[in-house]
RNA sequence: GCCCGCGUGGCGGAACGGUAGACGCUACAGACUUAAAAUCUGUUGUCCUUUCGGGCGUGUGGGUUCGAGUCCCUCCGCGGGCACCA
């Protein structure tokens, strides 16, 4: 008869929870140990922009990082485990505009807000190492930064067309334009030829690509994001000469090709186009055609190819043939040199382009099948190529390299895609660049006695220009070099140049000395050992903060060039989204369902369209509020529903039954220890443990299984399968449930089983666990207790009940010891009616045994 | 177009090449209750069968194997990244 253990009274969290959050302020619980001699572990999330308000995203990216960091502690680490803010940006500076609140107020205020929401939660944070980038003391030494960059010319100054951001009024870095628009705007990026400040990523270009070889603890689809992204491509750069000397550079991934070339194209943007076109006037018009064209990608799919011969005349290096120099449409000045040589029979582009005019098509390479279909750009054997014919596609590009060498008009080339980092913003609300500009001495870097530059506090916000520059006073200052007037640059730095070195700042156990970068404390926590975030920063972020790292190291600040070890990249929150038939969104209280099935506005009946599950947003009608529900199911619960069900790198898709799901588990557990604590289980029980082979033999079973228990929770821990965790600790609870009624008469047993079952489920709901452990008698919190050891040798079981298959068919199972031998298993197996009814008499040719898991008969 | 990733019940998802569907959600039933809620206990891939049991089942078609959700090839679908990149 099952044991009513219902009149429990409901668990109170709302107390329970605020109880347990100050006792672990006021004990510091999660206050790193510099001192200690333990292994060191760098647990980091991602850090927060202070928008206003948590999110839910935000809550499952920093539960399954505070889950690591918990359960670090218990397995013997000492563990660093910060929190902070990214906290300059426009956001703030626009909402100044619309509100009139200072930025810094804005700022300051959602830090408080979301801090508090952050506590609630109960993360494990060292909130002693808490800083906000827009602190004076984080850009002032971020400014020393700079003017290291700045001497080691890895910061540059150089006019250049940059993209605008019409809406934001602003540059974007190339990372920050998606599809042609502003990251954060969604606005049509513009091209303005503007004088910006540079950071040199393309000076550890190679460096960026090849050490992802040597990041196995990061998501493959990241890797090979960054791959493409930094889009290293071998070749080599070649020169055409016109009969009256002009030359023309060239750049080819397949200079084996180049005896199929019968023309050159080079960019409607390429300097001779330019020369050409002031004494042409088709290729004016050409030029001036083209410049009209959308830079936006379903306008560019759509483009046909076209271009304008210039009547200019270029030699084949081989050949002698003259070949016709177009100006086309479809090369980039932006990539390799501008021009190319087109070899119409390998390359789709130029195989369109040469039928719409006419021109030539030669075929050099014969693919493996001599298949007559063009364009064909596969591997095969040289043809037509003179001393290259025969030879296969590889090994012809080594030979035409070193022939183009030997002759004088080839070099061996390489290109990236990356480019510089733009880093310049024209705006108030973010960190000043420490540079003057003097009418004497030019560009002129402040010294370190100069710094820091500080924001000003008395800005307006006109919503025309940058209030730095706008400022009656701040930038009119002294030529550090000669004395004279200069005026400071009023341009301030990409955020995201703030987020590329946080993670070193944490380290510092001492801020109050000035040093930031403190190589001491970065050598003890570097590197990162679990970054967690989300996929969105792959590139951006991910990229600056690996280049910071090599810079940093180049300044000689850091000896650390790779700075995250392992990277665990969670998916998005969704939810259901409401329409009506008119498109509007609708809130999920504002609809109902009906009987049938089909969904309808609560209020009007009107029909509603069921749509996807999207990542929440306001827009979509679709969020929920971490507040609310931490006020209705409290922390823990929500923490549970938020790595149940989905592992924690797919799209979570949010559902309000989950949660209840979770919710009561909650209650479940909960009652299960109060009537543990009625059984007499408690810590003191622990020690009087009996040999488990002693035990009889259900009790036994469970305790058994329980050791399973300890090692599939530690197991998916260990690889970040959080929605394993969950399902294995639902597991040890349900088999204790199963024998509530043999708790009293085996209080040792249980008060073992239970402490570790607290233990397994505290790194995910800590304040339950907490209450827990010291209803329960045990010693100081559970936060500072041991992750719990299985006894190995109850892993293995004697008996098991071993498959029976007739033809890889499963026929039925039986009971045998574990290593049991084949001849013995065998006559069992046999004797089976239903093995029997398969074999139809037959005797099986061949027996199939694998001790200790299958037989299988094969008639 | 190129490069990744993924297709398993009504749903989220488990499954060292060896008993597919753990754990949860939903739904249904039973116990408790005057009743409801809560709780506890069951059932819940599908088809045939009163039962016992059996057939079919991991997107499609093939292959390797005693044995395939898992390995290999083909195709289809979904998601993501890159993209006139020479």
């Amino acid at each position: 008869m099952p044991i009513d253990i219902s009149e429990t009274g409901p668990y109170n969290f709302s107390s329970t929870e605020l109880k347990w959050q100050d006792f672990w302020l006021k004990n510091d619980s999660f206050g790193t140990d510099y001192s200690s001699s333990k292994q060191k572990y760098y647990v980091l999330e991602m850090f927060m922009y202070p928008s206003g308000k948590v999110h839910i995203g935000h809550v499952r990216n920093y539960t399954i990082g505070d889950i690591i960091a918990r359960y670090k502690r218990a397995k013997g680490f000492t563990v660093l485990h910060p929190a902070g803010w990214d906290a300059f940006g426009l956001p703030a500076e626009n909402a100044a505009l619309k509100s009139g609140m200072h930025p810094d107020d804005l700022t300051r205020k959602n830090i408080a807000v979301m801090k508090r929401q952050m506590l609630s939660l109960g993360f494990s944070y060292d909130w002693k190492r808490e800083f906000a980038t827009c602190d004076k003391e984080y850009y002032a030494f971020q400014q020393k930064i700079f003017l290291a960059f700045y001497k080691k010319g890895l910061a540059f100054k150089k006019k250049s067309e940059v993209n605008w951001d019409p809406v934001d009024r602003c540059v974007l870095a190339n990372e920050q334009v998606i599809d042609g628009c502003g990251w954060r705007s969604g606005a049509p990026v513009e091209k303005r030829m503007l004088s910006q400040w540079f950071l040199k990523t393309t000076e550890f270009a190679d460096e960026l690509l090849e050490e992802l070889d040597n990041l196995p603890g990061w998501p493959e689809k990241v890797k090979t994001m960054q791959r493409n992204w930094i889009g290293k491509s071998e070749g080599c750069s070649l020169i055409f000469k016109t009969e009256d000397g002009e030359e023309i550079t060239v750049f080819s991934t397949r200079p084996e090709t180049v005896f199929g070339a019968t023309f050159l194209a080079i960019s409607p943007d390429h300097p001779l186009t330019g020369r050409l076109a002031e004494t042409d006037g088709r290729i004016k018009a050409f030029v001036e055609n083209f410049k009209k064209g959308s830079v936006a990608q379903e306008f560019l799919d759509k483009q046909e190819k076209i271009g304008v011969d210039t009547g200019l005349r270029v030699r084949h290096p081989f050949t002698d043939e003259k070949l016709p120099v177009y100006v086309a449409n479809f090369v980039l000045m932006n990539y390799g040199t501008g021009a190319i040589f087109a070899t119409p029979a390998h390359d789709e582009r130029d195989y369109a382009f040469a039928l719409k005019y006419g021109l030539p098509v030669k075929r050099v390479v014969d693919s493996p099948q001599s298949i007559a279909e063009l364009p064909y750009s596969g591997d095969g054997v040289m043809v037509n190529s003179g001393f290259l014919d025969g030879l296969s596609a590889v090994e012809a590009k080594e030979a035409v390299i070193l022939k183009l060498c030997e002759i004088g008009v080839g070099r061996r080339k390489v290109f990236f895609r990356l480019t510089d980092w733009g880093v310049s913003r024209q705006r108030y609300w973010g960190c000043p660049i420490p540079i003057v500009r003097c009418d004497r001495c030019g560009i002129v870097p402040l010294e370190e006695s100069d710094l820091p530059v500080s924001l000003p506090a008395d800005v307006t916000f006109s919503g025309s220009g940058n209030p730095l520059d706008n400022h009656p006073t701040w930038k009119y200052t002294k030529c550090p070099r000669c004395g004279g007037d200069a005026i400071r640059e009023t341009d301030t730095l990409d955020t995201f140049f703030d987020s590329s070195w946080y993670f070193l700042r944490f380290c510092v156990n001492d801020p109050n000395n000035g040093n930031l970068l403190e190589k001491r404390d970065i050598a003890r926590w570097m590197t990162v050992d679990q970054y967690i975030g989300g996929v969105e920063h792959a590139i951006l972020h991910l990229l600056y903060a690996r280049f910071f790292s090599k810079a940093l190291c180049e300044c000689g600040f850091i000896d650390v060039r790779e700075p995250f070890e392992n990277l665990f990249t969670q998916g998005m929150v969704c939810n259901a989204t409401y329409r009506r038939e008119n498109g509007d969104w609708l809130f999920p209280e504002e609809v109902r369902k009906k009987p049938d099935g089909e969904y309808e506005v609560a209020a009007t009946g009107e029909k509603v369209i069921v749509g996807h599950f999207e990542k929440m947003s306001k827009s979509k009608k679709n969020v929920v509020d971490p507040d609310e529900i931490v006020k209705n199911y409290g922390a823990d619960a929500l923490r549970v529903f938020i790595v149940s069900d989905t592992p924690p790198d797919r799209d979570f898709p949010w559902s309000d039954e989950g949660l209840e799901g979770c919710w009561r588990f909650i209650n479940r557990v909960w009652r299960l220890f109060v009537y543990m604590k009625s059984c007499g289980i408690c810590a003191e029980e622990c020690s009087r443990m009996p040999k488990a082979d002693d035990l009889a033999s259900d009790i036994q079973k469970l305790y058994k299984d329980f050791q399973r228990t300890i090692k599939n929770v530690t197991d998916s821990v260990e690889e970040r399968a959080m929605n394993k965790v969950m399902a294995h600790i639902r597991d040890g609870v349900n088999s204790v449930y199963a024998l509530l009624e043999e708790a009293e008469a085996n209080k040792e047993v249980f008060s073992v089983i239970v402490r570790d079952l607290i233990k397994l489920l505290a790194p995910i709901a800590p304040h339950i666990c907490e209450e827990a452990w010291s209803m329960l008698g045990f010693e100081k919190s559970v936060s500072e207790s041991s992750w719990p050891e299985y006894e190995k040798k109850y892993l293995e079981v004697s008996v098991i009940n071993l498959p029976v298959q007739v033809n890889g068919k499963l026929r039925g199972t039986i009971v045998v010891d574990i290593d049991e031998d084949e001849k013995s298993v065998s006559e069992k197996a046999l004797q089976l009616p239903s093995v029997q009814a398969a074999l139809a008499g037959r005797t099986p040719k061949k027996t199939i045994f694998i001790k200790g898991r299958i037989i299988n008969f094969a008639p």
